[in-house]
DNA sequence: AATTATTATCTTGTATACAAGAATATTGAC
DNA sequence: GTCAATATTCTTGTATACAAGATAATAATT
């Protein structure tokens, strides 16, 4: 399935506005867009809706679209936000998750833990999403596993900068051993807890350290 | 703040396909569109791209855009996210919750209460629709709230149909009393599981009578 | 007559042209 | 010199024109 030309520049709009290429409230000039992916404006307007709408830009009528970087506290929100969706696929996955699964769920966790073996960190942070992601999809909802996953990616950078807190590799793959056991025992409260309190530790540690950049 | 054409347009599209009026799987023709609504194609891409995003239609490269109606299971899916939703609503209002909020929650099932007693279904609707929001609200949490609202919206058109349950007005203003009671208390765990319930409910009434329709 | 190949038509996707509101610059008044 | 009013330029929003892929229709071959 081919991908239309305005398809292709939202997407590589989102890495450039991911990567921190664009700061909080800059103007996206159609124009210079435009010109500078060598097409028509409309295509990027296609593109910048789409940002718009993913809640990465914001868009004032004839002044333009702005980049919306979100500041700590819109932060602290998506992350916590994040946890309670992870805890409610554990809840759901506990009772729903397949053999199958399991095993794919345990396979990702394997490669977790050699990759903190190697000191691989950015391994880790690949096969970390897998594992999430094996989750949401036990939870056998793909209405709730999409959302899990729109969050998941867009949280995707943030995410990135935690994994260098010191011994947090370590801490992080033995959750994911307890998550595991509560998920095979089929006991959805413990894993929907466990699954929370993971995740919210990810955004108080990523508090922690961008309050710490600040210094 | 004046609306462009393009947002009229999508508001327009949303409550027609919200309503019915486009059966699942129909094309968008762009062109009837832009005719019916006296504008060019322009605007009208614009709004069916909005459309798309918001899940209510699927966009088939070079062969348009077709309304996607949930069935069933999507729909059950979304009833269950909803549900999860709102039970983390809850957990973080418990805590949160200001007296101020607990106040408009209380004015919001009053009026559910007196809707009840004058038998005003629709008047029961609205007002029910509020006491959720002020609890979205009182999660302190406002990229949870957003996604709460979003959801909340997207399932209006089917929660309406469920209240003519026969007694379940009455029911849910029960279970309200007991909802605001937890919040109060600020009992976290008790008002997740209460709300979570609450919704789970409404999906598997509306699971029962859409079953009971096709008979 | 049925099936395939080719052509014609239709629809989407992109480029360009035009209209209208917003930002900026220039000019005039105090 | 500062502030305000007007004019100019710039940018977004909409309309139209064009290009290319998809569907439908017709013709040709077996």
């Amino acid at each position: 399935m081919e991908l239309k030309r305005a398809e292709q520049i939202a997407d590589s709009l989102e890495q450039l506005v991911f990567q921190g290429k664009y700061e909080d409230g800059q103007r996206l000039d159609e124009i210079k867009l435009a010109t500078h992916f060598s097409v028509s404006r409309t295509p990027i307007r296609e593109a910048l809706q789409r940002l718009v709408m993913s809640g990465m830009a914001e868009q004032i009528p004839r002044r333009g679209v702005f980049v919306r970087q979100p500041g700590p506290v819109e932060l602290l929100e998506m992350f916590e936000t994040m946890a309670e969706l992870e805890a409610a696929c554990g809840r759901f996955a506990a009772a729903r998750m397949t053999d199958d699964g399991l095993v794919r769920l345990a396979d990702a966790n394997d490669r977790c833990r050699s990759a903190v073996e190697r000191e691989d960190a950015s391994g880790y942070y690949l096969e970390n999403e897998t594992f999430h992601q094996e989750i949401y999809r036990g939870a056998t909802n793909a209405h709730l596993e999409s959302e899990a996953l729109r969050l998941q990616n867009r949280l995707k950078p943030y995410r990135r900068v935690q994994l260098r807190v010191r011994g947090r590799m370590t801490q992080s793959l033995a959750e994911h051993d307890e998550i595991i056991d509560a998920l095979k025992a089929g006991d959805a409260q413990r894993a929907a807890d466990l699954l929370r309190s993971h995740v919210t530790v990810q955004g108080e540690r990523f508090q922690q350290l961008m309050a710490g950049l600040k210094n």
